[in-house]
DNA sequence: ATCCGTCTCCGCCGCACGGGGGAGGGCTTC
DNA sequence: GAAGCCCTCCCCCGTGCGGCGGAGACGGAT
């Protein structure tokens, strides 16, 4: 029943949380800290080097951010290790670029001990409660949509953004001036002023830029 | 530091899979296994009588299946317990159904006992591995995408389909017609076919089907 | 040997669309 | 009360688009 240690690596810049996780998972039986770094680019090499079962990855650190070091650990490595992002908000953009990442799972900073200890031995057993695998391309189909949040949104009235909304459904100008009840003359400068805003150069274009931007979020 | 035990509702069809998960969770200190069900229906009226922490729902179930029970339990309660879906294999929709139904973690069957009683302390605990409120949105989101897999897409040949991912980035015929090496009116014709298989009246409403079909899937 | 689907291309026609430029009324801002 | 922004609407013009009907070439299926 004796099993080798699940060898974790510690990622964050503070001192005082590297040390506070490392006291409580080391006082565990079967697990064991490996190693830590305090930078991103550091954590890419200590994991590259170590080839830990675990990483506990701090979101915010000096140079390269914890997101885009687990980028880089999992695109780089045939066997990537599980990587938990440890984050101190349930911030929905984190949650989003970490999913796609390729980040296992997340743990909030305000965990105690013993979620701790038991996320990490979770996390290393390979089909327990949920994710890799499924999550990777729902995270990575939801990112094209969140991520931007564009620029030229903000940038459009109230009538464009009604005007636009139609041409997302497939109307044309004269359809769309009955539906706001206005001449077509008026829709056709608005679908002007969209375009313009959009740097669409057709309906078409605007149309696309309107769904890349998640701007049909709300139906 | 004793706390009241995390109460348990199993829901399953097969006899066998309850009595070794009542064994396994029973023997734990600070489970409790408060009730159990054999379909979907009967789990949901359980669950509202006992309120207990934590479900261990089975996906497939007679009658209301496991992710139908989910969802009118999740929109009934004020305060809905933690559901983990309990499932056979890593199917993709499965999970998405799941999410969006409102569990808040997945739990293979070959899984060992240990994984077991560890998921279900995790999944009881409020804030530790992910989820809820933030996958929430984001698999309401892939469900418009993924969910019916639009009829017309296996009628298009190969080559409409390739025009119709050109139209899909916003190029006239002129610019497909370049970029596929082939005559503009050859565009236009798979232009028309595409457009004929769509139910689409211009391309816009081609680019919007092709969207909504989830049919740039692959970029 | 025949048929059918696919890919390739042609002409003609009408129209919705988009570009350019302008104009008046209503609203807030300063 | 002048300046700006937004919404409303007008004309003219060129053209990309889509509908219609047709045709030749290649391949696989029967």
């Amino acid at each position: 029943m004796t099993q080798p240690p699940i060898r974790i690596v510690l990622a964050d810049d503070e001192r005082m949380v590297r040390t506070a996780l490392r006291a409580i998972l080391s006082a565990e039986p079967g697990l064991e800290v490996a190693g830590e770094a305090t930078t991103g680019a550091e954590a890419v090499s200590v994991v590259r080097e170590l080839r830990p079962d675990v990483v506990l990855m701090d979101v915010r650190m000096p140079e390269v951010d914890g997101i885009r070091a687990t980028e880089q650990i999992v695109g780089s490595m045939a066997q990537p290790p599980r990587i938990v992002v440890v984050t101190t908000f349930e911030n929905d953009a984190y949650v989003y670029d970490a999913l796609r990442a390729g980040a296992s799972g997340f743990l909030l900073k305000r965990s105690d001990a013993d979620a701790l200890v038991q996320a990490v031995r979770l996390v290393a057993r390979t089909d327990t409660l949920l994710f890799p695998s499924a999550l990777r391309s729902l995270a990575a189909q939801h990112a094209r949509s969140a991520a931007p949040a564009a620029p030229w949104v903000s940038r459009l009235t109230g009538r464009e953004r009604d005007v636009l909304r139609h041409m997302a459904d497939g109307l044309t100008n004269a359809e769309i001036a009955r539906r706001l009840d206005v001449g077509p003359a008026t829709v056709k400068s608005h679908v002007a002023a969209v375009l313009a805003k959009t740097g669409a150069r057709d309906r078409t274009q605007a149309v696309i830029a309107a769904y890349e931007a998640g701007f049909l979020s709300g139906r």
